[in-house]
RNA sequence: GUCCCCGUCGUCUAGGGGUCCAGGACUACGGGUUUUCAUCUCGUCAACAGGGGUUCGAAUCCCCUCGGGGAUGCCA
């Protein structure tokens, strides 16, 4: 365990003229700010209230100048606000413990302390500060994952603070309309990923087929799928079909492939389901019909003679259709999904689940 | 260790002495809609950290304990 008290400072009470010589012999030295004893530091935190500390146990002198010239930012910057004419300083509650050297250097220099609101800290699951091992925590990967802007706002806006109305979802405008300071809670919150993405797919469904198609299509591209031969049209009734799904942007990259492959591998799910024997029987069903089926009627047909073939319905009958078709059991409307597959890859994925099970 | 901050459902929160056997949202679970999934919709589970006070009355005020977090001689 290191000393717990403030570091001995042979220096502390040096006159200035030995200093200046120690420092010209090419000394190294910092320059610490003097604190003084007992003396009450107090001020109205906006957030937390009246905080109060006494000059003796804030950790005794502080460094305000490093070895290298550079000053302490953590210490100093109340010179910049004043300089910059700041009249309120709202930062993170992990600032808190600092205020007060920053009070002190500003008393010793004359200058009038801005305004302090200290905002509760976002914790990660751990309920540790939020940092970079919980993951994305650069606006920028929020960005990359297909977080929407105003979703990300919305969310952040609500942690801590809530509307009078009890209101979530909220446009910028209304965040800064009804935003206020005085009504933030002083607790810290964990960040939840999970209500985000509820966020995130309220904003996403607002927007139109052809809005919503051209913020997909970076996402779609990126996950590697060559659209540059599918038509404007026809692109934007895929992202219709599945855009449901979706919580983030990136998530369709998890859905596209349905109709943009030839044959999807089943998922650990879908495989295990395909292979109990009602999914069999509407393999077999499938296999012996769709020859005699084409383009125009395999849509309103496939199902149907599946049906009576099998015998199966609802849960039994389209569940396994939707993993013979798109290799997995969560998915897009298949009277939506088989037109847009089309004829001749349907009958590809069959073909292949009737080899592969039965 | 020391100082500072905080403590209502799993999570985000409302509530600031009686209207609270605590309200909303997310999640989970169940019902409805969908011949399937998702969407949508209806509903259910779930909390005042503990103990002392003050008071006719406390989730709300005070104290203690416990718990969590942050800061802490050269990161911003």
């Amino acid at each position: 365990m290191a000393e717990n008290r403030p570091f001995l400072d042979r220096c502390r009470d040096k006159p200035v003229g030995e200093q200046d010589k120690l420092a010209a012999e090419g000394k190294e030295f910092t320059v610490k700010f003097k604190v003084p004893e007992n003396e009450s530091i107090t001020f109205d935190d906006r957030i937390k209230g009246t905080v109060t500390f006494n000059s003796s146990n804030i950790g005794g002198d502080f460094i305000i100048v490093r070895s290298d010239g550079g000053p302490v930012y953590n210490y100093i910057v109340i010179i910049d606000d004043t300089l910059m004419k700041v009249t309120h300083v709202i930062r993170g509650e992990d600032h808190l413990s600092n205020t007060p050297k920053q009070i002190l250097i500003g008393r010793a220099l004359g200058m009038n302390v801005p305004d302090y609101a200290h905002l509760p800290l976002i914790l990660g699951q751990d309920k540790k500060k939020l940092s970079k091992r919980h993951g994305i925590t650069s606006v920028d990967l929020y960005r990359q994952e297909g977080y929407l802007p105003e979703a990300l706002m919305n969310y952040l806006g609500l942690l801590g603070w809530s509307t009078e109305s009890g209101d979530e979802i909220l446009s910028v405008d209304e965040l800064v309309q009804q935003f206020d300071l005085a009504a933030v809670g002083k607790s810290a919150a964990v960040f939840d990923f999970v209500k985000l993405k509820w966020i995130n797919a309220n904003y996403l469904r607002r927007y139109s087929d052809s809005d919503a198609t051209d913020m997909f299509i970076p996402y779609i591209k990126n996950a590697g799928f060559d659209i540059s031969s599918i038509e404007r049209r026809k692109l934007e009734e895929i992202v219709a079909a599945v855009r449901n799904s979706c919580e983030i942007l990136s998530d369709i990259t998890k859905l596209i492939g349905i109709f943009l492959n030839d044959v999807n591998e089943p998922d650990d799910e879908t495989d295990h389901h395909l292979k109990e024997d009602y999914a069999l029987d509407v393999i077999r069903a499938a296999h012996e019909i769709i020859g005699t089926l084409d383009e125009s009627n395999v849509r309103q047909d496939l199902a149907n003679m599946i049906k009576e073939k099998t015998q199966h319905k609802g849960k039994k009958l389209f569940h396994p259709m939707r993993g013979m078709l798109t290799g997995r059991l969560a998915g897009p409307d298949l009277d939506i999904a088989i037109p847009l597959i089309g004829y001749a890859n349907i009958k590809q994925r069959i073909e292949y689940c009737f080899k592969r099970y039965c």
